[in-house]
DNA sequence: CAGTTATTACGACTAGATTCGTAATTTAAA
DNA sequence: TTTAAATTACGAATCTAGTCGTAATAACTG
């Protein structure tokens, strides 16, 4: 599988990729020390490590950086909601057969607050779908 | 209580062997032959390669395999609803906040069918009654 | 300016995933 | 029984992810 660098695929984030993502749309665009500061909060991951992540993270387009000042500031490269719709969509097609509805059931079980069914109930009634 | 091997808490399936476990959800259980068979009709992919995949699998407890006869028969080891559920918790988790119905709102979109959406309200009113 | 500190750059190292070639083993066939 | 074919076992090679130490660089302080 060749590696592109003209080619601007969109890449899936890595596990670790997405934690700093999650940080960055937090956050909004933060420096390095900034955002190893708040996920030290949780994990014991060393700065140039953080440092290192989203120096790849920059190479695969997945963040942004002014470099204008001597620290860096990283910011996402694509929306919230935009990353969540590629992963979930790449997760149907990989482990659902391509269909959202057997996700969908999968996802509703036991441990889901009265309080989401209802959130999904509303979003099916503002979808005014002709048939 | 110590770490028993046949106790082991199932891992989560790389890409390679989501594949597989696809090809084993829908043969039911089968030799390295059958299954090296149908990943080749969409794939390239090396008799080796799938039997190492296997083996690798079986170490992990991702699929049990029954060696009465010289062909191993390799099967599943978990179904294919609890392996989805695991994998959409673990999604929901790690990049939705926790939110079910974040998900859902994420998952549903303008490619998504009429007759999906109906599945969906299906699912949502037959949740009714338990309230 | 010299020394200290903060930050980035570079590269090494481990671990896991994926690939497949070759050897060993078993079964079947001639 | 000897040979051929099929299968498993083993291990090497490559690639990616994740980790972090150390060097280089830039900025700040006195």
């Amino acid at each position: 599988m060749a590696t592109d660098k003209s080619a601007v695929k969109p890449t899936k984030p890595t596990e670790a990729e997405l934690t700093l993502l999650n940080i960055l749309w937090q956050m909004g665009p933060a420096t390095v020390r900034q955002i190893h500061d708040h996920v030290s909060a949780t994990q014991k991951t060393g700065y140039t490590t953080v440092l290192k992540i989203l120096q790849i993270m920059h190479e695969k387009a997945l963040v942004i950086r002014d470099e204008t000042n001597r620290a860096h500031v990283y910011a996402a490269a694509n929306s919230e909601m935009h990353t969540q719709s590629s992963l979930i969509k790449d997760l149907i097609s990989k482990a659902f057969g391509g269909s959202t509805s057997k996700l969908v059931m999968r996802a509703i079980d036991e441990s889901t607050s009265a309080e989401e069914i209802d959130d999904i109930r509303q979003l099916l009634n503002s979808l005014e779908k002709e048939f």
